[in-house]
DNA sequence: GTTAGAAACAATCCT
DNA sequence: TGTTTCTAAC
């Protein structure tokens, strides 16, 4: 018996057939992605393809390495050669490469949301466009848009002759493009955009990567962007074994680009593709999967398809409606408890999903009180904090001297002296001779105007210098744990001794650990890796299966996930659908939402419970809200619950009200619920929070360190929950470090 | 040049 | 409500 005898007749046809374009509709649940597996193995082991010949592309870091993961445990050789990864990271791995044919620098920087802002600022000052009637915002917005369809700034200029705000957002989106191109820098949509100029313009390259790819699978197609379309197009034209997989009803990221035409044209494209549809669910229970059916049924223009399951009926799905959201949130909490206690369940097969990230906060203040471990996924990024991106900003000079962003960013932190006046006269300068920012600072004394702030200048230019001829030699680490050392960072927030310093130190803490991590996960770890790596990772990228904790996020990040135990909270209209898309006259837009929803009901396997509230707090404001109107489009035969709504509000935010008292009265979360500054994995379980570390060594001992060997404890130094051990390694000489982090050893 | 406190303002969703 | 920007005082 074969490994593909476990597939049904569908997937093995999707399997089987290898070579020219396929299209794979799958259903959510159907199994796609061991489809997708058990085809790459199908051709390495029965078709004698070279696994070098393989790419297999996803949106998420997380996608890419499940499926690595599966990929590796079904082809017993040589899987490792496949090439498995997210659009971007593939285009970064390409362009690191071969960039400099478009004239940047192959150690480019890549931007994320805030620099882009920052940048846009600047631009809008340079250009002398009032921020107040047209936002920086709305511009970058555009700008992503025209990069998403392939307009280069050249023909958005022509495109918007006679049309004034249209002239001004070309000029604009000029502008923009020259200053990336002059920091060496590009933004997120530039890692495709640049790689698809490169393809066009560079038949050699083109030929080099379509040899390679001979057979390509992107998953998740529905989302794709024009960018993407035309990428994953140039890669395939030569041997045109090209597999797509994807499912209409799941397109829910028009908002960044996807075009829903990729998926629903690709027959028109490749007028020869083969069309296989998976339409058997393997996840959820018979009513789960005809609610969800009956609400997508009220979508138009879709693509024909039959969802089906062989799953018993299961439960009915627990609808709940509340006075109010903190009703909401007790009466979620209070059922996980019940669940996790009764049924034996355990935390981590419960999901909350929600349509804004805003709706996080209620649940976590619930949360923490009652002791049920928990994590966010979203929100504000781990690389976007402020203490973080100051660091990073460090690394980021050290590498790319001509990324005057990060230069700017840490010029004055910590405090220098160094003011906007200064700064001025330094970028009049560097514009006059058509220097870097960073090249001006070096050249400070030659610049008459600023006087002696050069004197307060020269020491930062020194340790910059200094920090580039010892990264060689250092490593990530090490230069990270200089920089904080020698720029007395850490020592700043120490003294400040607030809640909000103490989180942004074990940030601090958290982002040591990650290079160290990445040292030792990497071959030959560079710098530049390094900063890509953190470029690219998303939050949902670090979500572990099988952990004992309740998942929080949006829906959208929910795609591709399936949970036994899901809530589906804040089922109102204004909320899901949102008010945006209710007012707007773009039928379309709804049908969006609610194929959204569709995606929320299709993460449940056994247990759905839907919620709403009648009234909440948005903004410092109450709002009265109706039921969604994708409730009401499950058939009520499918809900239950309802009845029982009115009393069971009151009955459940008490028993939840107990488990306060009992949780309060014993433990006391160290964070403060309000304090957006914490890091997130570190404290999830609100029962650790109390656990603080016991050392096993104490001032005088002998210990030994991972990487710095051994050494003599000099002092330490109790801080929060943790302990700063100050270490004399016998090589390596005198270090601070927290004991959670440094793992000391006695000897 | 730096800081704190007041005022203004905002509207999802994300790699 | 939470965050960013502006203003005034040190």
């Amino acid at each position: 018996m074969s490994m593909y005898d476990n597939l049904n007749s569908m997937q093995q046809e999707a399997v089987f057939h290898t070579e020219g374009p396929v299209l794979i509709l799958a259903g959510a649940g159907s199994g796609k992605t061991r489809v997708l597996t058990h085809r790459a193995s199908y051709l390495i082991e029965e078709k004698g393809v070279n696994p070098w010949h393989i790419m297999a592309i996803t949106f998420t870091n997380k996608a890419a390495g499940e499926m690595r993961e599966r990929i590796d445990s079904l082809v017993g050789f040589g899987s490792e050669s496949i090439w498995v990864s997210t659009f971007h990271s593939t285009c970064v791995r390409i362009l690191r490469r071969h960039i400099d044919r478009l004239g940047y620098d192959t150690n480019f920087t890549i931007y994320d949301a805030d620099d882009q802002k920052i940048l846009m600022k600047d631009i809008c000052k340079r250009l002398q466009i009032d921020t107040k009637i047209y936002k920086e915002k709305s511009f970058l917005g555009v700008i992503s848009s025209a990069k998403d369809e392939l307009i280069s700034p050249e023909e958005f200029t022509l495109r918007a002759a006679g049309d004034f705000a249209k002239e001004k957002q070309a000029a604009v989106y000029r502008e923009y493009q020259a200053a990336l191109r002059k920091n060496n820098a590009l933004d997120f949509d530039d890692l495709i955009v640049k790689t698809v100029e490169l393809f066009q313009n560079d038949a050699e390259v083109l030929d080099y990567y379509q040899e390679r790819f001979r057979y390509i699978m992107v998953d998740e197609y529905q989302d794709t962007d024009t960018a993407q379309f035309h990428l994953i197009k140039l890669l395939a034209e030569k041997y045109r074994n090209l597999c797509v997989v994807g499912d209409d009803d799941q397109s829910i990221y028009k908002f960044r680009g996807a075009n829903i035409k990729n998926i629903l044209n690709f027959e028109e494209i490749y007028p020869d593709a083969r069309v296989i549809k998976l339409e058997q669910n393997y996840r959820s229970t018979q009513n789960i999967l005809n609610a969800a059916n009956s609400v997508i049924a009220n979508n138009v223009g879709r693509k024909a398809k039959a969802l089906w399951t062989d799953h018993p009926e299961g439960e009915k799905i627990n609808f709940q409606q509340f006075e109010t959201a903190y009703e909401e949130a007790d009466y979620i909490a209070a059922d996980i408890r019940k669940k996790v206690s009764e049924n034996g369940g355990h935390y981590g097969g419960c999901a909350i999903l929600y349509r804004t990230n805003a709706q996080s906060r209620l649940f976590e203040e619930k949360f923490v009180v009652s002791n049920i471990p928990y994590k966010i996924v979203g929100g504000i990024n781990f690389y976007a904090r402020k203490e973080i991106k100051d660091l990073l900003a460090y690394l980021k000079t050290i590498d790319n001297g001509r990324d005057d962003l990060a230069v700017r960013r840490i010029i004055n932190v910590p405090k220098r002296g160094i003011g906007a006046t200064t700064l001025g006269r330094v970028q009049t300068y560097a514009e006059e001779q058509g220097l870097s920012f960073y090249q001006a600072l070096r050249a400070a004394d030659e610049i008459s105007t600023i006087g002696k702030a050069g004197m307060k200048i020269r020491p930062f230019v020194n340790f910059i210098q200094t920090m580039r001829s010892k990264v060689e030699y250092l490593g990530v680490s090490k230069l990270l744990q200089e920089i904080i050392e020698e720029t007395g960072y850490v020592a700043e927030l120490e003294a400040e001794s607030s809640d909000e310093a103490q989180a942004r130190i074990e940030n601090i803490d958290e982002l040591i650990s990650k290079a160290v991590a990445y040292e030792e996960s990497e071959e030959s770890p560079t710098l530049s890796g390094f900063l890509e790596m953190v470029a690219l990772v998303a939050d949902i990228d670090n979500l572990q299966e099988g952990s004992d904790y309740v998942v929080l996020m949006t829906l959208h990040s929910a795609k591709g996930l399936e949970f036994p135990n899901v809530y589906l909270a804040g089922m109102e209209d204004g909320m899901f659908p949102s008010y945006i898309t209710i007012i707007s006259d773009d039928p379309s837009e709804i049908e969006e939402e609610r194929r959204l929803c569709y995606v929320g009901i299709t993460r449940a396997m056994t247990d759905l419970t839907i919620t709403c509230a009648k009234q909440r707090m948005i903004r410092g404001e109450t709002q009265y809200n109706k039921v969604s109107r994708f409730v009401k489009e499950i058939p009520e035969t499918l809900l239950g619950g309802m009845a029982r709504s009115r009393q069971k509000p009151k009955e459940t935010s008490e028993s939840a009200g107990q488990s306060f008292r009992q949780a309060s009265s014993k433990v006391k979360p160290i964070f403060s619920t309000r304090n957006s500054y914490q890091s997130r994995q570190a404290n999830s379980f609100a029962s650790s929070s109390t656990d603080k570390i016991t050392l096993e060594y104490g001032s005088g001992d002998r210990v030994k360190h991972m990487k710095f060997g051994e050494g003599t404890v000099v002092q330490i130094v109790e801080g929060g929950r943790d302990y700063e051990v100050t270490v004399a390694f016998d090589r390596v000489g005198t270090k601070k470090m927290f004991a959670s982090f440094a793992k000391l050893k006695k000897v």
